[in-house]
DNA sequence: AGAACGATCGACT
DNA sequence: GTCGATCGTTCTA
């Protein structure tokens, strides 16, 4: 299956943020089916001069180890003590960096998802516009925990790939829309990098 | 050893 | 809009 190798995360973090808004991250949880969403929003990460990177100023923890794999491995952690948070770490081995997935739409294993982040609750509105917009949410659809921690891209259980024909599932119709950019969110204890528009959204045509 | 806190979410007023 | 849940990581002593 063609999916983006190590080079395409091997360059400045923001580009791959921005480069990422409409790929297709695809997921094979064991003992369930395929899985996969087209990426709506990232944000970025950059160790090298960003107070709101865990490794920022490059330091070096147990939890900050998989920042240091070098582009193309997942970096996967525990977020206020019950959900977990994705990242693509990017830029050349020794510059600790990550994209961190904040929202995208079903392509496919979507009925799986659905029970993954409401069980048997019916369909509602709000349940549509919340079903994956938000880091925690992804996870939760996903089947993504500490489990998956530094895990490579170029692997079966989790990549990302450019359009749905890469996995063999149908085009998508084109579609209208545009890149945004804006401050990230949930980062106000990070002094100057708080107002960084390291955030993209992918947003329809008005 | 202990304390503070967090790249969130969902329930609730 | 506010607030609590819940626990690993990190820092301080």
């Amino acid at each position: 299956m063609a999916r983006l190798s190590s080079d395409f995360y091997d360059r400045d973090t923001v580009e791959v943020a921005r480069a990422l808004l409409g790929k297709i991250v695809v997921r094979r949880p064991a003992g369930g089916p395929l899985l996969a969403g087209r990426l709506t929003e990232t944000e970025a990460y950059v160790g090298r001069c960003d107070r709101a990177c865990h490794a920022y100023g490059y330091r070096k923890t147990a939890r900050t180890a998989p920042l240091f794999l070098g582009p193309g491995h997942a970096y996967i952690y525990l977020i206020y003590g019950m959900y977990h948070c994705l990242n693509f770490v990017t830029e050349p081995e020794g510059e600790p960096a990550a994209v961190l997935v904040r929202g995208m739409e079903a392509v496919a294993g979507t009925d799986f998802m659905w029970r993954r982040r409401y069980g048997d609750r019916p369909d509602t509105p709000a349940r549509r516009r919340n079903f994956l917009n938000g880091p925690g949410k992804v996870c939760q659809a996903l089947c993504l925990t500490t489990a998956q921690n530094g895990v490579s891209l170029t692997g079966e259980a989790l990549f990302v790939c450019d359009t749905p024909a890469d996995i063999g599932l149908p085009e998508l119709p084109p579609r209208r829309e545009i890149v945004k950019a804006g401050p990230r969110i949930g980062i106000d204890y990070a002094g100057e990098a708080r107002d960084f528009p390291w955030r993209f959204t992918l947003e329809p045509i008005p």
